[in-house]
DNA sequence: CGCGGATTGTGAAAGGTTGTTAAAAACCCC
DNA sequence: GGGGTTTTTAACAACCTTTCACAATCCGCG
């Protein structure tokens, strides 16, 4: 499905850097793209998604931070920032983000090359497990609709789920039989470190619990691992 | 959140920066280790497989990147260089064979962090899918639920276990006839080590027992090997 | 820009789980 | 059977999770 090159997106205003780094890495074998700004950059996403994003911290319009905050909402891509000027702030915030290298012109070229090489590696192997993208999963009656947001049970009535739920079921589900920390949820749902006194997870499980008629005391669905965080505890249906 | 908590061992042979290290991520909340060298690094991942290494590239004896080579080459830990001097060369050496990153003393503890956190979160998103356990054990009308964390008896009555219990249970009946030690058994409910004082596994079985109305004075399921352990005594049903 | 509804986050009280202590019971070996 | 050791048991303390109400924030729309 997925060719073996990697797809890797330059965002970056300035033609001549754009350029050259674009080429470095064709040298290399990649596939790439170029976007002059978020614009280009979501629309070349759309047609074909990215596994690395090189994004320039100064853009005109969207700065690359927030085009970062919002690309790592929405998938595991690899993003390294690009930059001019050395600003530990910069750095720090973009890093803090979920930008995972940051790094400043001039490059020196085997040097991003191996940390290109490396990051790719990370995120390659990520994305098998990510493969059963199916869109519907099926449960004790239940069907999981991860297009439409939706759960609809045996009946067929439907239930709407806000974004926090579906999110948190998304992943739960993806990983039935494990148990997952409120730290991997929460970032799943939030993008937050996650510290003994939030209860932000727990709040929204029993949200879910609530709308899959799951009795927190008996739980047949997701299931509380005491000090470790929830699992999903049924194992889902072929269809 | 204490047994998932990444495990980030560092291996530096200065004491100081060592602590100055382990202090830090301590904080954060992670499990750390300290080695100085290298065969002290190999004893503590033979005993608990490490998400992070944090490796000093001048250590009396092999060198970091040796290090580094070696345990790549095993393994997709994720390896984060610690060097006092800026040298490009190492840099980048030490960057192809393998390590995810480089950071050069003093460091910025907040970037550090930041980028710790991001290095962690990819590297537990590629651990492997555990394989499916196989969901069910039955003994003497019960039927142990291992997705569930239920039993249920021969009327098909529900009773919840709590994780402590479920893991305690779990471990027994994999090793249905054997004798399991306390030291076993806690390893397994807490990941700790066990010393005389310690009644943990002790109430845990207790708990258990009541559970399957197993009677601690004529047990038929789970009997006590005095001054050795505990073993779970029926044979497990084919199904 | 501001409104109203939906969604998400916070803090505190209530409830459950786990680990500790100490006394009682059981065990083992001589 | 005696005496030291180990296990069982109950009660409790410490900690973690659930729940609820409400505050804060977000979002679509006039």
């Amino acid at each position: 499905m997925k060719s073996t090159a990697a797809h890797i997106v330059v965002v970056e205003d300035d033609p001549v850097t754009r350029a050259k780094l674009a080429a470095y890495f064709k040298a290399e074998g990649y596939r790439v793209s170029e976007a002059e700004d978020g614009v280009t950059m979501r629309e070349i996403i759309a047609a074909e998604p990215a596994d690395l994003l090189m994004i320039d911290i100064q853009l005109p319009g969207e700065d690359g931070l927030r085009l970062t905050r919002e690309q790592r909402e929405r998938s595991d891509v690899g993003i390294i920032l690009v930059t001019g000027r050395t600003d530990t702030v910069d750095r720090i915030v973009g890093l803090e983000i979920g930008a995972d290298d940051y790094v400043t012109k001039p490059f020196e070229q085997r040097e991003l090359l191996a940390r290109v090489k490396n990051l790719l590696r990370r995120v390659r192997a990520a994305a098998p497990v990510k493969a059963p993208m199916l869109t519907k999963r099926s449960f004790q009656g239940w069907t999981f609709d991860l297009a439409n947001r939706t759960l609809s049970d045996a009946e067929g009535s439907f239930i709407d789920l806000t974004r926090a739920e579906f999110k948190a079921l998304a992943l739960l589900t993806a990983h039935a039989g494990q148990v997952l920390s409120r730290d991997r949820l929460l970032h799943e749902i939030a993008h937050r470190d996650w510290d003994p006194a939030d209860r932000t997870v727990d709040v929204v499980i029993r949200r879910l619990r609530k709308k899959l008629n799951d009795d927190s005391r008996q739980p047949r669905l997701i299931v509380t691992s005491h000090g470790e965080g929830y699992l999903f505890a049924v194992p889902l249906e072929r269809h």
